[in-house]
DNA sequence: CGCAGCCTTGAACTCCGTCAACTTCCGTGG
DNA sequence: CCACGGAAGTTGACGGAGTTCAAGGCTGCG
């Protein structure tokens, strides 16, 4: 189903995250909108890229939830990012022609894929713009350095705190949650992929927090008790999150 | 020492490589190289940035080896990235304002930091400059994922050997190894903080891996003995240093 | 109401960490 | 030129965090 940008009700949370980064002037915002994009609706587990391939379009997330992860040789995953509505998880395939890795829908979803070209058109026509979306291509990297160092120097107590942490700040920002309590939307399978753990452990971890009053959680929310307790346990700094940073020129 | 990026002879490396990315017209090197800058040396050990500082320069690697790496509360260290000449470890600075990381020397070492302000002037008024550099931090970013995947999933020995196959390319592409030599500018203790390991394990492994046949290590020279079963340990697959991509609009 | 996906549990196992010594290497200065 | 000291590499014994395998229980959707 092909559309414009702007004929889609959450284009909104699209402009008020590229606003939350740096001011983004009328005219840019609707040069942005003003792209033709085609609606998708996925299946959850669904792939949105496969890696190897050259896609010649981006994808923003309108509902729904999608990771971006690896395969590994003897069968695993990898996780390497969650990504929610306004995101574009593969951003990147603007500039790096080969994916090097997969994009799939955790639960069902809904896209809006916006090509190539007249994508980057407006993004060089736009300082700002370019800024704004390069800048979002950093804050993954960032993401990414933090779990880099959460897989591979936290126990796996700290390194789940951590990512309950990390999705209670997100969800927070995206007004999904309450002080701190939030939906869950992935599996523990997830956790465990996301976190180079296997489930049977991210299951027992789990129950350790919950026996020590720090969680409650079950198959649709998550709540933290403890949040100082909790965010030492997690060793979590939200400065890798760069969102202090909104106001930076 | 103040100068401009053209007095010193290391542009070359910089230039070769942006152009190794996408043809650099003349006029745009030209005004990246007219930038002023000014050279450091570093003692070994001795800090780039430090996570939490707002820093308003970028560095250029001009000579030694530089790492990327975050302090852990327990005293542990994850490093992120190794740099080498020609990189701009610290070009995201441009957009974020905060660190959320450190940089340091591995070996003692030789930059060139770049005022942001000039810098930014430059990039925006070149599309070509803007997309070259944008898609460095993207290469950056690729590199993470991929050593996310190997910390949280592969075993210590395809982590080892996966790392000293990145290594071997890095320093080809640099015209700085034979076909299958390079040299050995990391301890075994980087190699554990890189690979979230212990530099005892890192030790056993590089036994194994000799005892095997696959590989002469020394301080200063490592030899991949076996390419083929070595890259098959590591699970190696260059897809993710995007370097075929050279040529991509 | 049935089934598939997810969660839970237990027992055995192993890879890797910890601790603590010892050795080798190399740059520096006497 | 050698002696020294500190950093890097090496070794062994031991312990533990997390995996593996296998089975059983729950729950939500069609």
């Amino acid at each position: 189903m092909t559309t414009r940008l702007s004929d889609l009700p959450e284009h909104e949370r699209l402009i008020a995250k590229l606003n939350s980064i740096s001011t983004l002037p009328q005219p840019d915002a609707a040069a942005l909108l003003r792209l033709p994009v085609t609606v998708r609706e996925l299946q959850r587990g669904a792939d949105i890229a496969r890696q190897q391939e050259r896609p010649s379009h981006s994808t923003l997330i309108l509902e729904g939830l999608v990771c971006r992860y690896k395969t590994v040789p003897d069968g695993g995953r990898q996780i390497m990012a969650f990504h929610i509505p306004g995101d574009i998880p593969d951003l990147q395939s603007l500039h790096l022609r080969t994916m090097d890795h997969s994009i799939a829908a955790l639960r069902p979803s809904r896209t809006a894929t916006i090509a190539h070209e007249p994508l980057r058109e407006v993004i060089y026509g736009s300082p700002t713009l370019c800024h704004v979306l390069w800048r979002d291509t950093l804050v993954d990297a960032a993401i990414h350095r933090e779990w880099m160092m959460g897989i591979g120097r936290l126990s796996a107590h700290s390194r789940i705190a951590h990512l309950l942490c990390e999705l209670l700040v997100k969800y927070r920002a995206a007004g999904l949650a309450d002080e701190h309590q939030f939906p869950v939307l992935i599996t523990q399978t997830d956790i465990a992929d996301a976190l180079g753990l296997t489930s049977v452990h991210v299951n027992r971890v789990l129950q350790d927090l919950r026996s020590e009053g720090l969680l409650e959680l079950d198959r649709s929310q998550a709540k933290i008790l403890n949040w100082d307790r909790f965010r030492e346990l997690a060793a979590f700094d939200p400065t890798y999150l760069h969102v202090e940073d909104s106001i930076a020129a």
